[in-house]
DNA sequence: CCTCTAATATGATGTGCATCATATAAATGC
DNA sequence: GCATTTATATGATGCACATCATATTAGAGG
């Protein structure tokens, strides 16, 4: 081979990163292979040497972006107890900081209304990747209570959602601030 | 006037109501505007005699959709109490039924994640129909709590989407049961 | 029954996009 | 430094769509 050995993995991995911002920035619609592509200094032609089509693509940035957010909540929760790690995932994940940034934020919370009308690649990684995020909180939770692990993160999502779309900035950030309480007396974190 | 003074009125009204229903069906970006005359059983081209272009059309079909879904729950909570209204409210919002038709359901459940990224016509009819909403819950609940209201729709909205992205039904119904009981016990309606 | 005008249809234009066939260029091993 | 092969670029194709200019038709008023 005449590009070093792990050039194209390389530039898959940029691919990827690239698309998985920007599928949760502008979703999976609005977003094209051009432009991903430009985004990596690279043109459209030579994007079907690394994914098969845009589908593909799309799912893999939505595997992408689970596990980032995955990976940087483990490293932050690492050592901690059931209890502090939810708390510390509330207040991470509820937070006008994650309202602000949706391109580097849960894909639930940027993705959920549109995702269900995707084709069935891009579905089954949506599913993955919340499933994932539901094991997590059920091993966090007191006798691992998986429907009430599910029902946290749509309260989660939903606020963080909602808050997005309401324009008076004081008064989403009170929305988060009312979802944080509700969720941690829920987690019986707080009474 | 050669058609009756009423035609093209009851025309924009048909062109409305289908854009509500499909607005919602496939997202703001999903659907086009021949497909939404056909669908009346008219072409693309007589459109912009009813509105100036697609995205007026896609506003004002996001208000109709918090209307029909506004006035729906007026008749059926009309003269209840607080306290009532509230619970027949979640036993309606959080169902499997509003889970499986998207169409006729509430647009928050369905646009949430999509809608901060449509032009700003878009986004004030989706804010306004919010906040109606939330304006609703509130005069529902004691001491008149908006911030506990916009909370509330925050997490009955979450479930109904997150419930949407599980494939197992049966988990599904559970995530969506679990959302009913924490809902009703945030509003203090069962313990 | 005919006229006239508002409502709708036809058809064209331009744009943006995914996909693919083919051309070019990069850089390693010789 | 050259040949070879692999990665990337160019450019074409076809489709779906919004928009608009123009043509046609429906049907109430005379």
């Amino acid at each position: 081979m005449r590009y070093s050995d792990t050039h194209k993995e390389e530039t898959r991995k940029k691919v990827l990163k690239a698309a998985a911002k920007a599928v949760r920035a502008k979703g999976p619609d609005g977003v094209g292979v051009a432009e991903i592509m430009a985004e990596v200094g690279l043109t459209h032609g030579g994007f079907y040497a690394h994914f098969p089509n845009k589908e593909a693509l799309v799912a893999a940035a939505i595997d992408e972006a689970f596990g980032q957010s995955g990976r940087r909540f483990e490293r932050l929760t690492g050592g901690m107890d059931g209890r502090e790690a939810l708390s510390t995932f509330v207040d991470l994940y509820v937070t006008r900081e994650h309202r602000d940034h949706p391109e580097r934020g849960c894909p639930i919370a940027t993705l959920s209304s549109e995702l269900p009308r995707q084709g069935q690649p891009v579905r089954e990684a949506y599913e993955r990747g919340v499933q994932a995020l539901i094991g997590r909180l059920t091993r966090w939770l007191p006798d691992e209570r998986k429907g009430l692990a599910a029902s946290l993160l749509a309260e989660m999502a939903g606020a963080v959602s909602l808050s997005r779309a309401i324009s008076d900035g004081a008064a989403a950030d009170q929305l988060l601030a009312d979802a944080r309480r509700s969720l941690k007396l829920r987690m019986g974190i707080v009474q």
